[in-house]
DNA sequence: GCCAACGTTGGC
DNA sequence: GCCAACGTTGGC
C-alpha cells in the first residue's frame, strides 16, 4: 500500500513535542483516542512508514511543530482495560477491544512551527480536514500535496516571504 | 428513531 | 473565560 499521511493533535499541556522528544527511541504509544472515526484510522488505515504531522492544539499559537512516522500497525489500546485509567472502557474485553492505538516515532522537528492561521491562508490547504469548520477529529488524513506544502512552509526561514514558496537567489 | 441534554474539544 | 460545534447518551 502506498504511503499515507496523517495529522495527530496533541495538547502540549498534557503531552507535546517535548514529551515525544524525550520518550525512549523518541517513540510513544498514541493512545487514549475515544472517537470512532479516529479509532477506525488507528485500527484500519495507519501503516508502518506513514507520515504524521504532529500538531499542537490549545496552544498559542496552534501549529504543526514536527513530523513523526507510524512505526507499527494499530493494536488494542491497553488503557481501555485498565480500571484506573480515565480511558477505561467497561464494554471492552481483551478479545473484543473497542479502542486502538498506534506507535509513532518523532522524525523531524520543523524548522519553524506552521501555524493554524498560516495554513488557513494557504490556497493549497483549503481542503485540509484540520481547517474545516468545527473539525475536532484528533487523528485525521492528510493528502500528499497537503503534506508537501506544510513541510515546505515549516522548512522555510522565518521572514522569507509570504504566500507561495519560491526560489531564492 | 427522534431529539434534548450533556460533556468535551479547541480556537479565540 | 467564552462559546460554537461536535459526539454521545438516554428518555420517550
Amino acid at each position: 500500500m502506498a504511503k499515507r499521511y496523517w495529522l495527530v493533535k496533541s495538547d502540549p499541556a498534557t503531552f507535546g513535542l517535548a514529551e515525544l522528544a524525550a520518550s525512549p527511541e523518541r517513540t510513544t504509544r498514541w493512545d487514549g483516542v475515544r472517537n470512532y472515526q479516529a479509532r477506525n484510522h488507528l485500527r484500519d488505515d495507519m501503516q508502518p512508514g506513514d507520515g504524521v504531522l504532529f500538531y499542537h492544539s490549545q496552544s498559542d499559537p496552534p501549529a504543526v511543530v514536527a513530523t513523526a512516522k507510524v512505526v507499527g500497525a494499530g493494536y488494542p489500546d491497553p488503557t481501555q482495560f485498565d480500571r484506573k485509567s480515565p480511558g477505561h472502557e467497561p464494554r471492552a474485553k481483551p478479545d473484543q477491544p473497542v479502542w486502538y492505538a498506534v506507535d509513532i516515532q518523532l522524525d523531524e522537528v520543523l524548522g519553524r512551527p506552521v501555524t493554524l492561521s498560516e495554513m488557513r491562508d494557504e490556497a493549497g490547504l483549503r481542503q485540509m480536514v484540520l481547517l474545516r469548520k468545527g473539525s475536532r477529529l484528533s487523528v485525521q488524513p492528510v493528502s500528499a500535496a497537503e503534506w508537501r506544502i506544510v513541510i515546505a512552509l515549516g522548512s522555510r526561514r522565518p521572514g522569507a516571504g509570504k504566500g507561495k514558496v519560491r526560489a531564492e537567489s
